[in-house]
Order: structure tokens, then sequence, then C-alpha cells
DNA sequence: CCGAAGCGCGTTACACTATAACATTGTGGA
DNA sequence: TCCACAATGTTATAGTGTAACGCGCTTCGG
């Protein structure tokens, strides 16, 4: 094995190329490093901390420190390669953002956290992202962002 | 100055014997430790962190620790009198929980978060509550509650 | 060719957030 | 009295996140 990094699922190597794809169409760049974290977090079928990411990653780079992937999930998430979950502080990979090119404004997304599976999904809802839009608007709130995460029961796990 | 524990407002101080009455009803107690954090609580006009709660509740007992503020947290946290803003880490004092004695099914609520000064405003808005009921059940998730924070500019900062 | 500028990353150190585990104190009941 | 329980004290540690500095590389104008 001299190949550098890790390799993932063809599945997981399809997207990471749209990735690649997405981010040189931006004028970007999905380095090894940031490809190497996407993969992991699109590997992983829960969320995954920051730390979690940093144990895996150091199979390959034995020297990663904190900062290697807090800057690589920091450039993922400007580009909504992947979310974090507040209230697990954990992250999941985007499944939108590699499927259909270049959204260019960021859909509102809504998380649904399975506190039984531990899995989170993510929904793009847009009853729920319009009731903000008037909530704000009635509050005179000029809103940018909401982090909407819905905890419960999955439905594979209630049965 | 023999008193023990701090004062505060006359408002907060009515808040306070206001959730000290809905502790009793309860069963529970609304310690002077338990007193104090939710009065520091009210009193800052902007979500206020767990450790910075520590450094106040220092200045009356010397000897204050981490656990000793996040076990008063949880206790108020737990009856609804403060709640967590979880993009910021921090707390915020609950308005309605004080106001209208015991509502017994713990409302959905949402978080306005000021990017400009800071501070947070609760809702209780139902078309939300009710577009994430639509969304969970149509996705077949049993949902238990919800977090709801919102970012942008208010009223008072967009001018 | 040279030097400045910017990006990406390494590296060290630290700050901030939160909890585990055990000890102590006080109170009320069997 | 002894036990059980709630509440807090106390110590230690786990978990999450960032600041700050340096280095190598590329690019681009002079």
């Amino acid at each position: 094995m001299t190949t550098s990094g890790l390799t993932f699922s063809p599945e997981i190597e399809a997207r990471l190329d749209a990735a690649a794809r997405l981010c040189s169409q931006q004028g970007a760049t999905l380095t090894p490093l940031r490809r190497e974290v996407l993969g992991l977090v699109l590997a992983s079928d829960q969320p995954i901390g920051a730390y979690a990411l940093l144990d895996h990653l150091r199979r390959s780079r034995a020297t990663a420190a904190p900062p290697t992937v807090y800057r690589a999930l920091e450039f993922l998430l400007e580009r909504g390669f992947v979310h974090k979950v507040e209230r697990l502080n954990a992250f999941i990979g985007c499944p939108s953002a590699t499927d259909h090119a270049g959204h260019d404004h960021p859909h509102a997304v809504q998380f649904l956290i399975c506190t039984c599976c531990g899995r989170v999904t993510e929904t793009e809802d847009e009853g729920i992202a319009s009731a903000i839009a008037r909530a704000a608007e009635r509050a005179g709130f000029r809103h940018t962002r909401a982090t909407v995460e819905i905890e419960g029961v999955c439905r594979a796990c209630a049965g």
C-alpha cells in the first residue's frame, strides 16, 4: 500500500469526485486532506464528532491535530458538503450537496435525530421553512438561517 | 451585608418567587443556590454561559465549581425555567415559565438569535410547531421535541 | 530570476464546555 | 439511633474548539 490517504466505497468516491468538481467550479480545491475528511463523514452512518474524525484520520496521517480536522470541516461546512448537528456536536454529510450541482442559495434543512439508533436524516421541508420565514417577519426579524433539529424515534426504531 | 446569596431587581425577585411557588407545587425545592443561578440567568440581557454564571456565582460562593452551576442548570432546565441555546452553548431565562403557572406540556419554543446585538428572544409559534409535526409525521418520525434557532438581525439592530 | 502574497497545512499551546466519581452535610422517617 | 435521601462540596478528568506562529508551495508582477 503506497497509496496516499484512504479509499472509500465506490459510491462515496463518486460523491467525493462530484464534490471535487463543484469545488473547482468555485475556484476552490478539495485537497487530499479535505477529501479524506469528507469521505470519513460520508462513510459514517451516524453523526461523527471532530475527535472521532481525528482518530480515523490519524490512521493515514499520524501527525494530525485538532486544527487539521477543524479546518477541513470549516471548508466543508462553508460549501454545504457537511452539516453540523448542534445538539450532538457532530457532523453529517449533506446528501443533496453532491447530488444536484451548485444550488447556490443554501436551502433550509432540518434534521431528524433518532434518539434510539442515533441516526440523523436530513429533510428540506418547505412548510417548516416558510413557517419560520413568516414567524421571523412577524417579529421584525431579518433571518439569515435557521437550525432545526427534531428529536424523536425514527420509523425503523418505532417498528 | 450578612444576607446570604445575591439580591436582584424587584421584577426578577418576583419571578423567582413565582418559580419557587411552582417548584413547591411540584414537590421540588428552589434552593438558595438554584434561586441564585436562575436570578443570574434572568438578570442577563443576553444568553449567558455556564462558566460566566460560575464567575458571578463565586462572588457570593467562593468555592463554587462547574458541577455547582451545571447541577442547578439541570434542575432549572428540567422545569423549563431556563432554556439552552445550542448554537451558543448558553442559557436564557424562559419568560413564560414563571408568568402563567404550570403549563404541563412543554410548549415548542423557538429562539431568534440576533447576530448583531447578541440578544435572543423566545417565541412560541404555532405555525412552526405544526409544520414540524407534519414533516415529522410524513417521515414516519415520532418526534418528542424540536430545537429551532433562527439567526438574523433583530428589529432594533436593523433600524 | 527574485520577492511579495496567499493558501494549505503542521505544530504547540491553550480556552472553553461538560461530566464522572466520591465525600460531606443536613433532614426526616422507621 | 440508624437509615435513606436530597443537595451540595470537592477533585479530577473528559470532550469540544481556537489562537498563534511557522513552513513549504504556488503564482504573479517586477
